[in-house]
DNA sequence: CATATACCCATTGACGCCCATATATTCCCA
DNA sequence: TGGGAATATATGGGCGTCAATGGGTATATG
């Protein structure tokens, strides 16, 4: 499986590490499997994160934009300068940059939540609550939840 | 990684040195990894740096802006006229020209922003705030700024 | 000779590596 | 198939190394 799926709570432990799922680490290349990146989640107070690889390509698609434009430096300040790289430890764990658990409100504990491609970090309480408010969301809209879980392509 | 990301503010001793942030000189290429250019950024109040190899791409991009336009002279001018080189010494600190720093208002401390394939250089509360533009301008159009974050390839 | 700059050494705190353990999971075999 | 061994995962903590910073001194360069 190369996606980021489940949901699992972990501690953080008196040195600020935690552990970074078993099964979400096998989702990282083998290449770069000791580094993540993690960035501000734009709609929500949780922190994103995933591998590397990806990273490579937001700064290509960045990289195509007009150089002179004011659109290129926006997009590369909030990107660029917002995300941070954090190495993973031997036993998996990381370190979360304390501007981002603040964001996050996270403090003991950290929720890990699989969204594909990339996974979503929580204070778990509050990360209960949005796949509560989620699923309440989609299940108004049934048809259209129905519809995309059911169409062949 | 071989991108500059993440963004560290870094003090200025009383010889005029900062330290280059560890994760940036390891994106320098290990051949030349004690030698940057600086230039001052065209858009902001800020100074650009990168590894000597950039150079090249950035001659590449002011070459396709149209020769007989004033913006070809203007870039062109503004940019390789004003480029200075510098070297990192073996604990990783280097100096910033007066010029530069007075052009972006630095004086004790440094602001260092990831940019990708560049690092922009600020007095650290512009820096901060000019984040803060950047993204709010970019929040307006959230679908632009998601879009990049989290589209496939 | 005077000023600027590079090299060397030192200090502090943060982080990565290593080792250890408890619990959970898988695997294997009788 | 039940039970136990082997393995993996989450977690805890000691300690060495490295990054950021400060300062002395040699050296270059005009």
């Amino acid at each position: 499986m190369d996606l980021f799926v489940s949901k699992y709570i972990n501690k953080i432990d008196k040195k600020g590490r935690v552990s970074l799922p078993s099964s979400f680490r096998n989702v990282l290349p083998k290449a770069n499997r000791n580094e993540i990146i993690l960035y501000k989640s734009i709609k929500t107070p949780s922190i994103e994160g995933c591998g590397v690889g990806r990273l490579k390509e937001i700064a290509k698609r960045i990289n195509n934009l007009d150089f002179f434009s004011e659109d290129y430096d926006d997009f590369s300040t909030s990107i660029f300068s917002e995300i941070v790289t954090t190495n993973v430890d031997r036993e998996g764990r990381f370190l979360i940059p304390e501007e981002l658990k603040l964001y996050a409100g996270i403090k003991t504990e950290a929720a890990f939540f699989g969204q594909g491609h990339f996974f979503q970090m929580w204070e778990p309480k509050q990360g209960l609550k949005n796949t509560e408010d989620s699923r309440r969301r989609l299940l108004k809209e049934k048809k259209s939840l129905r519809m995309m879980l059911t169409q062949q392509k």
